[in-house]
DNA sequence: TCAACTATCCAAAGCGCTTTGAAGATTGCG
DNA sequence: CGCAATCTTCAAAGCGCTTTGGATAGTTGA
């Protein structure tokens, strides 16, 4: 009866999330057959020196004499010693590892830009003896993970994926002082802290620009979803350079939705189905654009003939490089999120290392690069 | 000038990756400005009780009164304390923490397959407690980072991605005592290891009996990389279907390489300009399927009505649904890579904390969706 | 009533590193 | 030659937990 009381209550504890729950049972110190692994306490022994002096040889400190270094590095080598993990961390209190942390919902990040953005991280990470670790939680759950991180001492920084327009991760990782740096840029949170972020505005602005130039007059966005910071700024500057060239904004030739090849799909067939529909047809990235393509196929419109498309493209590695006869098949403003990804990996770790707070922030231009997308807007059309 | 020799010597030592390389600064230990973290011996002495009491109560054994826990836990509670993860996996030799390499290549799996598989697994792991080891590096270093992962005690288990048929990652793991599993298998080791796989050769056997079925002769194969051994497994099947249909193998009608978009449509133009062009395809993935959509209606084909098509899907998440006028755009065989994930992380899990050796295996069966892409053969074209 | 349990709790010993503070060994210089 | 300065090396004290091996108090049963 007690036990049954107290299983339960075990089970409520552990749902708590402070506590585990587990019944005693034959763990930790146990025998379990392993490599024996040579530990810094062995290695020592067997050079007739102490663990200060190996570890020091191992660590590069100079207060160790180069014969002496010289043994010592060929001893470990030969022993095939390598340094506790777990004891290195809670000796010097850093962990080698940066924090991710992945939003399991509709509009998550488990996405090729995601990848992307990580395949870059990871690249300057492991460069800089770091490693990425990933926790994949429903959004509710995110701030929560951030104070496990902080308290637990489990990161030694984190990066902070798909700020929205008004993000309180910001703050909350600034109270936990934890090192962090956002890929992309929060509107309402004041700008001391890291990011690294692609002038949107300016992209769809020129974005804008560039099909005025060739005659249109009736542009579409397709666009990512508006509570994401990028997403604002992009619509922003697309609301701008219509404005900035005379013409109206209008409501039905804007969408806004997660970014995926359906998405794009439905959202032109949309426009197509519209009394007067869109000559030019801007996206927020390539998924959709694709889904843009294949709608326009459907509907026995050519690319770049009928309806003029510039999309927004994060060099995604699997779909690079998406031409036809040689030429990019969309003309598109690119900037490549992997290398963002290295580039950001670097200025946290950069922080870290340093140990200085003021934060590094960096705004990349996204490169215009002409496609088979777009023509001048057929006559007939340019009402 | 002693100096600069030691200065070169640290710097080749470092490169050696056995020892890093760092003069002596104010390093670990110092007054880095943090936020107070609570330890066990500030909250023991605040709770008046020793730590091993605390220990006990928070960690859910049951030689704590339920008047202690509930003091313990309510007092932990308040002051936040969370136990450092460090000192914890120092104490008591488990990391809580699973290792994934990701191979940085040409065919590198940093694409969203792998993506939706790190989302079902990552599911998995946060619930259980666990988070996911990201290491980023080029493949031939695949096998020392199993060493160093091993050697420092870095993870409990590993996920080996992307197996060859001939995988040498397999044997290493199991001299090295880790536990792990592989998501695919590998037909040259022998198969006393964990595996989740999809039933690849049946898979694609049903689809070229589909296809024959539905009138088609001359059926083509857009493969993946046939040094994989999923890949290969598919080729397999997809002979075996031919050969069971009293038709012959045809290397011309038969691609291999890294599956992605761009691919999927350069295999199929060149399928289109054959002499003999085939009446129906077979995709082994979503994405080059794409590509041959793409390719078919540049070339003026229709999708199920010239050419009949069955793709392998991964249930990639950010394509998912494909579907034109209510229906899939594809026929295709699905099993989701997701899930998979989500079901790898569990085996592995299970067989850390059940922390025996018996190897489990599953072995996934993919269903056949019927899409608008197939249709009988025309009658003009069934030579 | 007293031995034999059982339920609670504790002091102390690790876990395997890094770093402090100091001691021995060398070298330099007047 | 002698003493200070400089190199090398070391013993020991953490880092913050978990776990062992008791000790103490409370219960039970004959």
């Amino acid at each position: 009866m007690l036990r049954a009381i107290l299983k339960v209550f075990q089970s409520a504890l552990a749902a708590t999330g402070i506590i585990g729950s587990r019944v005693r049972e034959n763990q930790g110190h146990e025998d379990r057959e392993t490599v024996s692994r040579v530990s810094l306490k062995s290695l020592s022994q067997q050079l007739g020196l102490s663990q200060t002096t190996v570890s020091r040889a191992l660590n590069g400190f100079p207060e160790v004499s180069e014969r002496t270094r010289e043994r010592v590095v060929a001893a470990a080598r030969q022993m095939n010693y390598r340094p506790n993990n777990s004891a290195a961390n809670l000796a010097t209190g850093r962990t080698g590892q940066i924090g991710h942390v992945i939003p399991l919902s509709q509009h998550m990040m488990i996405n090729p830009h995601f990848a992307d953005f990580l395949a870059g991280a990871g690249e300057h990470y492991s460069q800089a003896g770091y490693d990425a670790l990933l926790r994949v939680v429903s959004t509710q759950d995110e701030e929560d993970v951030y104070r496990d991180f902080a308290g637990r001492n489990r990161v030694d920084g984190v990066v902070v994926h798909g700020p929205e327009v008004n993000d309180a991760r910001i703050d909350l990782l600034r109270s936990l002082d934890v090192p962090f740096i956002v890929h992309g840029r929060s509107d309402t949170v004041d700008g001391d802290y890291s990011w690294l972020d692609v002038n949107n505005a300016r992209a769809f602005r020129r974005a804008v620009d560039c099909l005025v130039d060739l005659g249109h007059r009736r542009i579409a966005l397709v666009n990512g979803l508006e509570t994401m910071n990028f997403a604002a700024r992009r619509r922003a500057g697309f609301c701008e350079g219509l404005e900035a060239n005379g013409l109206t904004i209008d409501a039905t030739l804007m969408t806004s939705a997660d970014m995926n090849e359906p998405y794009g799909y439905d959202a032109t067939l949309g426009f197509l189905r519209l009394r007067n529909p869109p000559t030019a047809i801007i996206y927020a990235s390539i998924l959709p654009a694709m889904g843009g393509h294949r709608a326009l196929s459907e509907a026995g419109q050519t690319l770049g003939e009928d309806v003029s498309v510039i999309t927004y493209d994060d060099q995604l590695s699997f779909l690079r490089p998406l031409e036809t006869g040689g030429l990019p098949l969309f003309t598109s403003l690119r900037s490549s999120i992997q290398a963002a990804g290295r580039r950001a990996a670097q200025m946290l770790i950069e922080q870290i290392t340093a140990d200085d707070d003021t934060p590094r922030q960096e705004l990349w231009e996204a490169d215009l690069v002409l496609g088979r997308s777009t023509r001048p807007v057929r006559q007939s059309r340019a009402a």
